[in-house]
DNA sequence: AGGAGATAGTTGAATTGTCAACTAATTTCG
DNA sequence: CGAAATTAGTTGACAATTCAACTATCTCCT
């Protein structure tokens, strides 16, 4: 068995890419962008520094993404009245119409994945992926030169 | 808990690449290309197309790492004798002295990531993301458009 | 033998994401 | 108050990866 996160992961995140950008572009959007626009739905009227810790991408990611996805038409911008550095997004009702469609889709991607594989065991997987992204969400691993303190 | 694959994968992901490309960049390689040289570690004199193969990655991006390491004296390549289409590649002696150090800046990533969690619970979700990865290699979830066959 | 199709590798275009530099607005605090 | 630091967002440059098109070589048939 391999032990390495690094290449499991890289796999995975790279055929994901591909599968669901097949899978999507019936809906025009893209792998990267379906992660902004299940976010929004589970909550909307966010500012894009919020969206960007959330998914733990950069904000410059974000910025593009959602450009991007205000061009298609799934998603609208407001200033914040109390705050005008800050756009607030929303997810359109086009948006709320392929809902069902989109989910169904991200569903068989992960139902493909873990076919045949024991349920408690799938759901550990779940939990220790978790921890794994709490970590990385709670501080970086330090890295120094050896001659600095 | 976070029940979606593909954010949990795409997260460590990226932030794998983010902390590697540091941790790595005392020995002048990047996140992307340690998973080819330690694939050579392990094998080498393999073809380009058989690295590939194994570590699940389109042929060209193969090609161009792999002409990025010899650049930079990780690999040699020689033409195959028997069917000169096709590369062999070696690990050279520079990249065999790095070999320890390499793997400790590897060792600390995943000791960070796994910290205090259950170590059969870190087995489990290796043994899952392995088995999930074997099904993309046994082959792609079909997509079809509704009205075709 | 020799042509059709398969295989190994390379190259260039397009996409995604990071970083750094920048603008504009907000907060902090002396 | 008002300058300095912080925060939200944008833009452009760069790296990694995929796909498609291409060359060269090889294999299989008849």
């Amino acid at each position: 068995m391999n032990k390495s996160v690094g290449r499991l992961v890289s796999v995975l995140y790279r055929k994901n890419q591909v599968y669901l950008d097949i899978a999507l572009s019936a809906y025009n959007i893209t792998a990267s962008e379906v992660a902004f626009i299940t976010a929004l739905y589970r909550k909307d009227g966010i500012n894009q520094e919020l969206l960007s810790q959330t998914l733990n991408i950069d904000k410059a990611a974000t910025a593009k993404a959602i450009k991007s996805l205000e061009t298609k038409g799934y998603v609208y911008r407001t200033k914040n009245a109390s705050d005008r550095r800050a756009n607030m997004i929303f997810i359109s009702e086009y948006a709320r119409s392929q809902k069902r469609g989109i989910y169904k889709e991200l569903g068989k991607w992960t139902d493909f994945l873990t076919r045949d594989i024991e349920a408690d065991k799938v759901e550990t997987m779940f939990e220790v992926l978790n921890r794994m992204v709490e970590h990385l969400e709670k501080g970086f691993l330090p890295v120094w030169d050896d001659d600095e303190i």
